[in-house]
DNA sequence: AGTTGATTTAAACGGTTGTTTAAATCAACT
DNA sequence: AGTTGATTTAAACAACCGTTTAAATCAACT
């Protein structure tokens, strides 16, 4: 974490970085930054704009290095079977939300795109379109393709959401999954585990879609 | 809403839940609370013993009205099979955390959920124990009777999460999904489908999961 | 050395927060 | 009518917030 910076403004996006990790943009104040970074609270008013900006900021070198490090193709050519891309995607995924070289869970950094989920700050839009609608999309290809050809885009969007939602509830749930099921470490040691079982379990449940929908679309399915 | 409460501590209570519902615990001010009541500050804190002890006691009536008005079996009896009772629980679960007549999603009163995940509250371990834990226990059941004899605990209780990840997405993730799709209408409109498409992802997933652990149970599987 | 412009600082500003104080009001009973 | 105790109120309190001001410091160039 400490990388010895020496400018004022490299001090002060570290700072921020760990302090609107741990406590959120609203609940973070500048004079905690100020005194993490060791700095003045005006200084910060005069390298960013405000809180708003030194925020904005913060927020989008985050969401940059995590698609950075842990790309969602892994490297995999686009014309690699559908299920491997998937992997892929749901493994890097998993790491890039909850890895301690990702954005560490919710004790780390992705407490901020929980956070960003409780309540918006403006700043989140611009990141939706610079970083997070590109992979939607992405993942919205891989499933139709699993799906097969003349289903329905909303079917192929449920499931997208079905995946994403399984992993961001690690997440973003922490709080009660610790309440609830102490004896369980934490889930940052067993990320391979719960990306493995996501990927299992999305590729039955897209599976299952795809019969639901050949069989019977439009009742609840016969006996 | 407005149901012309007469005594001042029923007047607290209702707007202190639209108010909490709509801002969360800390952005919430018990000045607008008591605006909205018509009181004054002061008799917040003469009826209840601060901010956190009217919030706990809000919060606790909130889960106990959406579990009784959405019973988690749906009045089957338990000796149903396994795949009733998950749809049961299923669609319940939508309805309570989603429906008008429940919490009404994230633009509703579940926000205070969301916002209790996001930096959980002293009062959050109360409702856990008074509410959420025992619905764990049963859906854990219900998921072990689909697995069947002879899997690891650990394996019901990942599946348990993924239902459950899928649903709470949706009351979680909403800033993201009408960034992402706007196209879509909300889903408070469309809870039914909602739950269907979860029922049969997830009997899907179960399904993969118990071949996978059948088949392979510790490396990745076959070809 | 002296000037210039960028940077950093201490201090204060205006506003909001949860909570408390002490006085005023009300209802009930003697 | 008068007393008592619970309730409600206006007002103040102390702490904190993000931001601004104006002076002090620094670095670079003439």
């Amino acid at each position: 974490m400490n990388e010895s910076l020496t400018g004022t403004r490299e001090r002060i996006l570290a700072a921020a970085a760990e302090i609107f990790g741990a406590r959120g943009f609203k609940a973070a104040t500048i004079r905690q930054i100020a005194e993490a970074a060791g700095v003045n609270v005006a200084a910060i008013n005069y390298h960013f704009k405000g809180k708003l900006g030194l925020y904005t900021e913060v927020l989008e070198a985050l969401l940059s290095e995590g698609f950075t490090r842990y790309p969602a193709d892994m490297g995999l050519c686009p014309e690699a079977p559908a299920a491997q891309r998937l992997e892929a995607f749901v493994r890097s995924f998993c790491n890039r939300l909850l890895g301690p070289e990702g954005w560490g869970g919710y004790h780390g950094k992705a407490r901020l795109i929980v956070k960003e989920m409780a309540d918006p700050s403006p700043a989140l839009a611009e990141v939706v379109d610079h970083h997070i609608r590109p992979h939607k999309r992405m993942l919205v290809e891989i499933v139709q393709e699993l799906l097969g050809p003349g289903v329905a885009p909303q079917a192929a969007l449920a499931c997208t959401f079905s995946i994403v939602g399984q992993c961001f509830y690690y997440a973003m749930a922490q709080p009660l999954l610790t309440l609830l099921a102490p004896e369980r470490e934490d889930v940052e040691t067993r990320i391979e585990e719960l990306a493995e079982h996501v990927l299992i379990f999305s590729l039955g449940g897209i599976d299952k879609i795809v019969d639901s929908l050949s069989v019977a679309p439009g009742d609840g399915g016969g006996p």
